[in-house]
DNA sequence: GTTTTAATAAACTACTTGTTTAATTAACAT
DNA sequence: ATGTTAATTAAACAAGTAGTTTATTAAAAC
């Protein structure tokens, strides 16, 4: 898998919003599939199938404990991603857009 | 459009190879579609979608001059994404990812 | 050894994406 | 006005995504 491909997988994984909120679930702490779904009106299936879309990006890793299957955050997409706007970051500085637009941001809840 | 569409389409914007490659040109300054369209072995019909879908996610925005439609890129929904990812930096750090997997992204080349 | 709980698999529908070829609009050049 | 360059639109199609329902595996609990 290639830098190109990882990034495809963890982009296009993220483009979701169940499934930034399955991440954010999982910044408290490992979970079972059924915890992570009991939020959602989805059927269990439909959330299986999005953990299996974070989990072929890198962005969670399962262990399994008897009966439940624990998923786990995992950063190093994440990181890459981070690392991928970076790139930017020179010309938005140069561009001041800074305060106007990312303050707001900060105070965002988790989505 | 909500904060959620936001990130959703920038995200999903994003998952694609080529049109990180068309932020990255376009990091160097403004360009036509046709300049876009040259580094590409893609129709330039392909590439004036992968434009549109850029620009739906506010990751561009066009002027006219002249004949040209000239792209140009805007760094808002770029620095949206950061702000996400920061959420999860304590995470990493507490976890000393950061030396392994982020130093080599560094000195990656355009994508 | 049934029954319950946890999770996935299979099969299907509806919708979206990516690409191509061909046709069309718009502006400029002569 | 005609031809050329710039770019989009239209039409068609393959492949992928998101969700459902129903059925199945696997371990635990009784």
């Amino acid at each position: 898998m290639t830098k190109d491909d990882q990034l495809d997988a963890a982009f296009s994984a993220l483009a979701h919003p169940a499934r930034r909120a399955i991440l954010a679930q999982l910044a408290q702490g490992k979970a079972s599939v059924n915890a992570l779904a009991e939020p959602f009106d989805m059927t269990l299936p439909a959330v299986s199938k999005h953990i299996r879309v974070l989990e072929h990006a890198g962005l969670i890793s399962r262990e399994k404990d008897a009966q439940f299957r624990l998923c786990k955050l995992e950063t190093t997409p994440i990181q890459e991603i981070a690392s991928w706007t970076e790139r930017y970051r020179s010309i938005w500085e140069a561009r001041f857009d800074t305060f106007d637009t990312l303050l707001p941001d900060m105070k965002e809840d988790d989505t």
